[in-house]
DNA sequence: CTGAAAGCGCTTACAG
DNA sequence: CTGAAAGCGCTTACAG
């Protein structure tokens, strides 16, 4: 330590400039101390400090798809409500790793967080990654995303914003209205994302409630269900437009690509619910392209809120998740499981979404 | 350690585990060793580690506006390249920081990082906090964004790009080129922002070899230059529109706003070059609102290449920066000076962008 | 091929 | 009010 070597106490330093015990010493010698140290640039190791004290007061904030604003919205509202609390955060996005996982969470455990938040976890990361972390003791949160072995998790829920965005269609005057979503039926059920189950789900349940719906993939869309049927113009129906997963993953676009395709048929639906509002932008993009007009033609609705929504020309109905509450949530976990490790934890916990309509969602 | 409570010898285990020595021991040994570590979950604390060699391995990505997925992209190079050489990086995001920059440093000065890399640094970031890293001796380099005292700059250069986009304007046909920039020529030469330069710089070099141009507010605009006289309809002129520099901190939208006003004009100019693709994408929305055709009635151009601008229903000219070049060249300086403090460096150092033409800058 | 020794920079009781 | 002692977990010469 450099402190006492220019001057004269020794771990007198540490109690000053640790600030624990710095009351117990005469003025002189604090103000000394603390003008040597300042003199001489000292700053504390914290690799020392860690390793002295056992602990390394950081949690460690795993991201994916920094590219949604909702999703960049979440991690930023994790590492500001850290930061109140008093613990620094590690941010580690995801889309900046050339692959090996496992040599991030070495580096990981060896830097010994002491807890882990996963927002919006994807496929790569498995089971088996975070028992690892279960293994040495550092409890694990998800936020939004998919469950795992070992870990809460806590999301949003969509199923009754979607419920209600379908609602508000055909209260509107709607008769076809379309989900596009990625594939996951043929899945059994619980290997379905949640957040399918989700949107499927509040879907069928407003379709159940005015008319009935189907769901088709995509192939099977343009062979069986254009051009619609005109017997009963009064009828209202719900249909669930399932592409490739893997398009999802692979093409640039995909919903770009289907509604150039949809919007060069001859008859339209009267709606379009995207799965998020990136995913809506592609279905204006595509629109405009095709001269069809927004909301006139086909209303368009989207998920998350983006600044992209806001500007009335594109302005499309949407749904607002619950930032803080659910990082309130999240961490409020954490922290608990960081007191009482043993502490029964839900397997999920949802929290719900508002609705936020606008002009592109209704007829005009 | 214990691996050698578990089993027999003491810093053995450290040669094993830490694979420099690993060779000089009999295969027994080290397979007991390895064994014993992986049943105990054995991690070397990265705190002693640090300690010990005195060396962190760490450079430290300080990054602003991830809003920006050019600057994201940047971000993103700039963790993986160095991940590539072998150092690990710390990223923060300083959008997520709520002040208190200050301990912000203290704590990177803390974790011992080698060095830093500040990408699109914006005001707040100023040259007395590159100073106290300076002062401890981790060298900065700044990528994108201003210059500071003791950090080398490396940076995109607009100049050229903006200079090809404007001829590009006026060779299609287009009279009246307006160029929408925040306001900073009340200031000297010397503190207007780089980027700022570049722009009117390339503006006024193509202005000058086809016509003319001029610079004014935006209050002077609408005051004074509509409606566009009509004496010289052949005569080509560019017109740099200042807003108010506080509107891009305080307004939301401002380009959006501006545009609004703009076209609700008798008479349009018959391009606008934009700050970046974010911006140009605010003035195609206005566009749409008041039912202004692009490119028909009005030209739109950006900068950074944004995935919006890729839909050919926007689909605007742009200027892509060279980005792996730019963070190779980063990289590159502040590896030298890790290895020698004292190289002399060159306080900026420029890289041009290539300029994309897309339909929605020409005349259909 | 393996172990004893020293020390990285700090903190935390504890004894003056 | 202040200092001597012990130890956090590791690594790196060095001596067997």
């Amino acid at each position: 330590m450099v402190a006492e070597q220019a001057e004269v106490s020794r771990e007198t330093a540490s109690h000053i400039l640790g600030g624990k015990r710095a009351d117990r010493y005469k003025d002189s010698t604090r103000k000394r101390v603390e003008d040597i140290a300042r003199a001489l640039n000292y700053r504390p190791h914290r690799g020392a400090q860690m390793m002295k004290s056992g602990r390394s007061n950081i949690i460690a904030i795993i991201h994916f798809g920094a590219g949604i604003e909702a999703a960049r919205k979440i991690n930023q509202t994790l590492a500001q409500q850290l930061q109140k609390i008093g613990y620094d955060y590690l941010a580690i996005d995801m889309n900046w790793h050339d692959g090996n996982l496992d040599r991030l969470i070495e580096t990981l455990i060896g830097s010994r967080v002491e807890g882990v938040l996963i927002s919006h976890i994807q496929t790569i990361f498995k089971d088996e990654h975070i028992e690892k972390f279960y293994h040495v003791g550092i409890p694990v949160v998800l936020v939004n995303g998919e469950t795992r072995r070992h870990a809460t998790l806590v999301s949003s829920d969509a199923t009754d914003a979607i419920e209600a965005i379908t609602d508000h269609l055909f209260t509107c005057g709607h008769r076809r209205v379309l989900q596009i979503i990625d594939r996951f039926s043929h899945l059994a059920e619980a290997h379905r994302p949640l957040n399918w189950n989700q949107r499927v789900t509040g879907f069928q349940r407003s379709c159940e409630r005015h008319g009935s719906w189907t769901i088709v993939g995509e192939e099977e869309f343009f062979a069986k269900c254009l051009p619609w049927p005109t017997a009963s113009p009064e009828k209202l129906e719900g249909i669930i437009l399932e592409q490739n997963a893997e398009d999802y993953a692979i093409v640039d676009k995909p919903v770009y690509r289907l509604c150039l395709r949809l919007f060069s048929q001859p008859s339209l639906p009267d709606a379009i619910i995207c799965r998020n509002d990136m995913y809506a932008m592609e279905a204006i993009a595509a629109a405009l392209e095709c001269g069809v007009a927004i909301p006139h033609d086909v209303a368009i609705t989207g998920y998350d809120n983006d600044r992209m929504g806001t500007f009335p020309a594109f302005g499309f109905t949407t749904a607002e998740q619950d930032i803080e509450g659910i990082c309130a949530k999240a961490i409020h976990l954490l922290l608990q499981l960081l007191k009482a490790p043993q502490t029964p934890m839900p397997e999920t916990l949802f929290i719900p979404s508002r609705v936020i309509i606008r002009n592109a969602g209704s007829r005009p």
